[in-house]
DNA sequence: TAGATTGTTAATCGATTAACAATC
DNA sequence: TAGATTGTTAATCGATTAACAATC
């Protein structure tokens, strides 16, 4: 068995190509070639069938790959084939619109439990989950083999919820606080900052267009 | 004046260092050095110094970089320095959730105008901005300025509201929307898709926890 | 002055792309 | 068979890191 290291860039494209296949599969279409993804996707096809080719030989020379056959492929590299327990701690308005995204997660991953610190928002029912106190956090999570754990609550707040995360015993944390928080190496933490994916657009506004005062 | 070409990557790396300056800031610490800098922010020092000096020589050799200064220096590159008028389509909870964080964007990225392609919505008061029909959204944010769009529409509306930003004039867009939307070129596009997130999240569970069958 | 830290060049590392034999 | 497309190696490109002279 090969033991390649798969870089970060690699993984973060595999959801990429999942998505635009299952958009295939939808429609019926049985087979697609790198060159018709990269097209679609806006990469080089030579890239998508190195990524792919680091997990198996997926495709068919002279024909391309299978659609179905590849998202099954997919989903069980990114380990998706199964339900992932996940739960989420900060029940705003940021916190309600991912429960409410579960509908549309298909993908095996489930919310199974909501926290938050304040208790005008206890009990409340988002998705048919109700809110439950912080101090049921580390119980709840181990009772359910949570997996994952999200973070939208205010930044000064996240690194006290992740530390409840690790000691509940999450794998990774999807972090949306903007801020750095620090957790044990062996696990996984994404940021989905959109404070700092809004300025970094704000660098490539044509500076020639703004007002002039 | 040089002309080097930044790297995004160079360019998404600013708001992170931003972030932290405006922390320091705020406890009043007066310097940093590229080594602290790099400690907290999980850097290479090199980098960051690298980083800074495309734009300019911001630091004292000896002493480090002073928090205020460099502040200011990052908002003016990445042109956060002014008021910039921002739309969002797609009134469901991530677009509320969005608006009601205009309070936390003490960053010059202000959110004017909201819009709605359903009736149910349209009216809607949300931060003290209306929601306004699709109809509306040219002449709208023609008459407002706006330079960037930000897309909270399911994915099958999402390449026609992009398309409607483009007629009335963005310069950038950031999508919610899980698909690929294609502009002209000189439109800067940046997805923002957590469920992409959430499964390269998934990647890195570890399989020995897996659920034995 | 001695110690610290920048800005920058050179070295390294890693990721992307091109090219092509294998083969459906 | 001829045309198409994969999987993979080699070439290229770009980004990160190390090292150090300049200097506060």
């Amino acid at each position: 068995m090969k033991t390649v290291k798969i870089s970060e860039a690699v993984v973060r494209r595999l959801p990429i190509y999942l998505r635009y296949l299952n958009e295939l599969s939808k429609k019926n279409v049985n087979t697609v070639s790198s060159q018709d993804l990269g097209q679609k996707l806006d990469l080089n096809p030579a890239q998508i069938r190195k990524d792919l080719a680091y997990f198996g030989e997926f495709g068919k020379k002279g024909i391309g790959y299978d659609v179905d056959y590849l998202i099954e492929k997919i989903r069980h590299i990114l380990k998706i084939d199964k339900v992932i327990p996940v739960a989420l701690v900060g029940a705003g308005n940021l916190g309600r619109a991912l429960c409410n995204y579960n509908a549309y997660l298909k993908d095996n991953m489930k919310i199974v439990a909501v926290f938050d610190a304040h208790d005008s928002k206890i009990g409340e029912s988002i998705n048919n989950l109700k809110v439950k106190p912080m101090g049921e956090l580390t119980n709840t999570i181990k009772n359910l083999q949570v997996r994952i754990g999200i973070i939208t609550v205010p930044a000064f707040e996240a690194q006290n919820v992740a530390n409840q995360f690790v000691s509940g015993g999450v794998e990774a944390i999807l972090n949306f606080a903007p801020i750095i928080i620090k957790v044990p190496h062996e696990i996984r933490v994404h940021h989905a900052d959109f404070t700092a994916e809004l300025q970094s657009l704000a660098y490539y506004l044509d500076e020639t267009k703004d007002i002039i005062e």
